[in-house]
DNA sequence: CCTTTGTATTCTATTTTCTTATACAACGAA
DNA sequence: TTCGTTGTATAAGAAAATAGAATACAAAGG
């Protein structure tokens, strides 16, 4: 028996629900499903009685949940000693972040962080996103932030923020104007205008590219950058307007080089947003300190 | 981590050896191997000290064991607890096995089983071999008593006896004064004797023929049977001898129908057995007193 | 009745785990 | 020393388990 399976019956029967049960695992609710079905299955002894709306514990399911309760934290803790005897004292975190997710968006968990953990700290390190994957992977960090996470071998993904995106435009231009409005943008208002932005074959750009064919609007692209800083930098220098995260935009919005207009909200189908995620290495067990930092960065938005 | 892995590692320490433990558990000595090494991985630490001979537990490892040995306990335990309330008293185990194994072999397990575990029952089914595996697969029986056990999917095989075989004759045979001598037969005695055997396809032909081959013997085969009960019969009426296990002809033996003569020990090569196996399915847990019953078996000789 | 929400199931592509075979290392005996 | 022995690790292929996508299903709420 797989103790993460009792881990997650665990976690089911607290939420009273499988497919949060499977979020918090960072699984499919399929899998969470079947992971309780194989619990029961081994048994032979039915856990949850799925008759009744919404399903309860069967007798049996409260004694099992009871006991492994217990077990699942037991086992962690002695995980826990085991891995606090090679490291006895302070463990420093090591995060591989992409350039763009900004210092002073990291700076707060990270005195939070020394605040619940004396002893502990943590190092941030600022690199391509495929540097970011290969320092996972190669154990040279145990953390990675990186944005359109993809499915890859070895790798779990959790899901972190969610950045708005937003049209940047020199403060002298047309939509300037729209900056501060409740309104906003129209996709279609963005028609022929001269566009600033990501390589071909990035995440974003296709994000971007599939958000503008959506809404059938033609952008006249006039430069192309594989890194945020160079896109905000062309900008700036008016070459034309570019469609970034806001939070990236803080800095030059601040010394009023660039202006953010947002889309309008009723703008229709999903807004453009780019998804960030903390990855970490599959197999392997993450130090207690790490955990405890995930734990921050998912908690305090 | 798989708890079955945990269990494992501590077999591994209390019997100081890998091979032992993998046999306990009924896996290969390299599958033993890579589940220790799978724990140590994750963990990141060494738990054993490969270094030196014999090896030894690390500190982590010393404090993983101690930890491990109560984690496994308290599952199996957890496990029972809600398995028993199923089957709030005696359970009966249901042996499903082959004509050949004599109840009056089983008796006395049965007997001890019922003073060790009161209420309990066991209930034997007598059948063809091919019924066992499917009784067993299909849930009718939760243990199977089978002869040359082959690897099948979703079963379980766990060593059970050697039964050596022997040459089984009528009293007025020449063979027969050879029955009480501490030397007995040479195979190459047997050349040109009438035989009467099993049916070509049944493992145990297939290992009676190897012998032969191996020595070099040729025998006049007059008759070929399914089962051990007609060529007992065929040798009673004077048709030929046969080979057979011994336990099989206890009841012959005793009412002077047939004798037994063995092989001399000095008989080069591996002396002829059959071995006899205790099946059970694999994913599915099995109950506690199907558990008890097991180890008595193998206990008991 | 239809829509929404939450869970089970099916199917398929990976991933994991197991077994067999073989390499390797230490020890003891000739 | 040089064998054979014993015990463990490792490699490679086969078998089994698993996750995830898509979908079916089932109950509750509008």
């Amino acid at each position: 028996m797989h103790i993460e399976a009792l881990s997650i019956f665990c976690d089911v029967v607290r939420r009273q629900s499988f497919s949060q049960a499977a979020a918090a695992h960072s699984v499919s609710q399929s899998a969470a499903s079947q992971a309780v079905r194989q619990i029961e299955q081994r048994l032979g002894v039915q856990l949850i009685d799925r008759s009744t709306r919404p399903w309860r514990l069967t007798p049996e399911g409260k004694l099992f949940f009871q006991g492994c309760q217990e077990l699942v934290a037991r086992y962690h803790e002695l995980e826990d000693a085991v891995q606090r005897r090679q490291h006895p004292s302070g463990y420093t975190v090591r995060v591989a972040s992409i350039y763009s997710v900004s210092l002073h968006d990291l700076t707060g968990y990270v005195d939070r962080f020394q605040a619940r953990a004396p002893g502990a700290g943590v190092d941030i390190a600022y690199m391509h996103p495929d540097q970011v994957y290969e320092h996972i992977l190669s154990d040279q960090s145990d953390l990675g932030l990186i944005s359109y996470a993809h499915r890859r071998r070895g790798l779990t993904a959790i899901p972190w923020k969610r950045q708005t995106m937003a049209v940047a435009c020199p403060p002298g231009h047309r939509f300037a104007r729209l900056a501060g409005e409740q309104g906003g943008l129209l996709p279609r208002d963005l028609a022929r205008e001269s566009f600033v932005t990501f390589d071909r074959g990035l995440p974003v750009r296709r994000e971007i590219d599939r958000f503008l064919r959506r809404h059938e609007v033609d952008m006249t692209v006039v430069a192309e950058f594989d890194n945020i800083e160079n896109i905000k930098q062309a900008v700036e220098d008016g070459a034309g307007v570019a469609i970034l995260p806001v939070p990236t935009l803080r800095q030059e919005v601040r010394r009023r080089a660039l202006v953010t207009v947002p889309f309008r909200a009723s703008a229709a189908g999903a807004p453009l947003v780019r998804p960030l995620s903390i990855v970490h290495r599959r197999k392997r067990r993450l130090n207690p300190a790490v955990t405890e930092f995930i734990k921050l960065l998912c908690a305090g938005d």
